[in-house]
DNA sequence: TTAGGGTTAGGGTTAGGGTTAGAGCCGGTGCCCTGCT
């Protein structure tokens, strides 16, 4: 009882609210009892806090997994802006006297924002260690199963972490988790009593318009067509970067008095930002992009988000298409695809497997690697080495470590562990091929489908959906022509003070 | 009562690297570290 009246008083001091929203007074209940706690809710209905509360209300410090450093920071600077108590997010932009200063004063922080991979540096595990940790977080739970295989293995290497520190109690969250999502984070952070908390999350205000056509170019044709008549705020996703910034000065030739931009994770970090707060603030109508341009955008009226390409399985899209309408006003998700698509993407999937050729060349060199030093080289260059890209590499890293085929750079040659590391390795780069073929497939036969999109794309992730808000997709009759969308005119910033924002902007960073 | 408890140490900023010599093509997500002035 004395702690709901706590936990009532610190949501109005905070958060100036009275009362909680759904989901969120159930999980921290969980949570202050001690359970471990994976939490699906929609975006924007107040996610994080459900460990901001609790991180107040627990003796001890929080740890929040988030794999981005611009969403720690975002985090950091709006908690700071209410006030709220020891806050900190690490990471390589601190110094090394900045974050030394803030290890030796760990157990005075409140709420500590990490990357997965800071987590593995044994500097920071042997302060946490020297503090009572009450309660671990992993924001963006999903992406253990959509980066932590190949891309970021670090975030396997989560549950390690939380052993090492005694099992806290665990929150994992996430907007959107497929039931084997959802499996397969609960497998990875190896939480078998956890309390699930699922809230749907259709969209019934998003209508799904999806069109075959032949080629790239009618593609573009039929985007240009609806953007001459309309001006909404708008993201176009494209699967590679020199496809958005080619999409992106094409639109330009063809509608120079719109305000169009391109988007990608080669930027850099500045542009990055730039881009994304002049579309935040409608001095950008449209942004060309991959896949990089998503997590942690929170423009509340994007009216429009188009595909170029089906992405490669149907969590992605629901996703990517799910930044339009937060506001909870009609948008349209347009998908457009061709024949070839599919064969280019899987193409790509094919390329980045792994073959048993391969993989013997790899134990091969690792062979006379050990004969040698028995180390890894220094120079870090083992793509280089092994013929393989860095993902390759992170993937087979972590492997190796698994087997016990390599510790802390150092190989450990033996025979049996080698033979069962190569068969199991092998074994597991040909599950990730056909999970991911299959999703990939998932993708091509719902586009294809002849029924209501709406109904094919939910029933993969939850039982029934919403009815939609007024047009439900263009196989239940909707079309963009008979849409009449608010227009949102740009706020075109003249040339001098765009620059003048710039320099700004560099003297704030 | 006291020493020691973990490694390192110029400070600060920015650019580049994370696949290979040579032609069209064939990827995208981010983190952290290193080497350079």
């Amino acid at each position: 009882m004395k702690n709901q009246t706590e936990l009532f008083s610190l949501l109005k001091k905070y958060f100036k609210y009275d009362s909680f929203r759904s989901g969120q007074k159930e999980i921290i209940d969980d949570i202050l009892s001690g359970h471990d706690v994976l939490g699906i809710l929609p975006t924007g209905t107040g996610k994080s806090l459900c460990y901001q509360l609790p991180a107040l209300m627990l003796d001890g410090v929080t740890i929040v997994v988030s794999p981005l450093i611009s969403l720690m920071v975002d985090q950091v600077k709006e908690l700071k802006a209410r006030h709220f108590p020891k806050v900190v997010a690490i990471n390589s932009f601190l110094s090394y006297e900045e974050r030394k200063s803030i290890f030796q004063q760990m157990h005075r922080y409140k709420l500590i924002f990490v990357s997965p991979e800071l987590l593995q540096s044994q500097d920071m595990m042997y302060y946490l260690q020297r503090v009572t940790v009450s309660l671990f977080v992993v924001d963006e739970a999903h992406c253990i199963s959509q980066w932590g295989h190949e891309f970021r293995p670090d975030y396997l290497r989560l549950v390690a972490c939380i052993k090492t520190l005694n099992h806290p109690t665990v929150l994992a969250l996430s907007a959107t988790a497929t039931p084997v999502v959802r499996k397969e984070i609960i497998r990875a952070l190896e939480l078998p009593n956890v309390k699930e908390h699922i809230y749907p999350m259709d969209r019934e205000n998003i209508a799904f318009v999806i069109e075959k056509v032949h080629t790239d170019q009618e593609k573009l044709q039929i985007i240009l067509k609806w953007l001459q008549k309309q001006q909404v705020p708008t993201v176009i996703y494209a699967s590679t970067r020199n496809e958005a910034v080619e999409t992106a000065r094409t639109l330009t030739e063809w509608l120079p008095e719109r305000e169009i931009a391109y988007y990608h994770g080669g930027m850099e970090q500045l542009d990055r930002v730039m881009i994304q707060e002049q579309f935040m603030n409608n001095q950008i109508g449209m942004i060309c992009s991959t896949s990089a341009f998503g997590m942690g955008i929170n423009k509340q009226n994007i009216r429009l988000v188009i595909h170029m390409n089906p992405p490669k399985d149907m969590e992605s899209y629901i996703q990517e298409v799910g930044r339009a309408g937060r506001d909870g006003k009609f948008s349209t998700g347009l998908l457009l695809y061709t024949e070839q698509d599919l064969e280019r993407e899987h193409n790509l999937l094919i390329n980045e497997t792994l073959t048993k050729q391969q993989l013997t060349i790899i134990f091969k060199i690792l062979f006379q690697l050990q004969g040698e030093e028995r180390l890894l080289p220094n120079d870090k260059k083992y793509e280089n080495l092994f013929q393989i890209t860095e993902s390759q590499w992170l993937f087979l890293y972590y492997q190796f470590e698994k087997h016990g085929i390599i510790n802390r750079n150092q190989i450990i040659f033996n025979e049996a562990n080698w033979r069962n590391g190569f068969n199991h390795i092998l074994k597991r780069v040909q599950e990730r091929y056909h999970y991911k073929r299959q999703k990939l497939i998932d993708m091509y036969e719902w586009v294809e489908e002849d029924d209501c999109y709406r109904k094919n794309l939910y029933q993969h992730f939850q039982e029934g959906f919403t009815a939609p808000q007024m047009y439900c997709c263009s196989h239940c009759g909707y079309s963009l022509q008979e849409w009449e969308p608010e227009q949102q005119p740009i706020h075109k910033l003249a040339e001098q003070s765009w620059q003048s924002k710039l320099k700004n902007l560099m003297l704030i960073e």
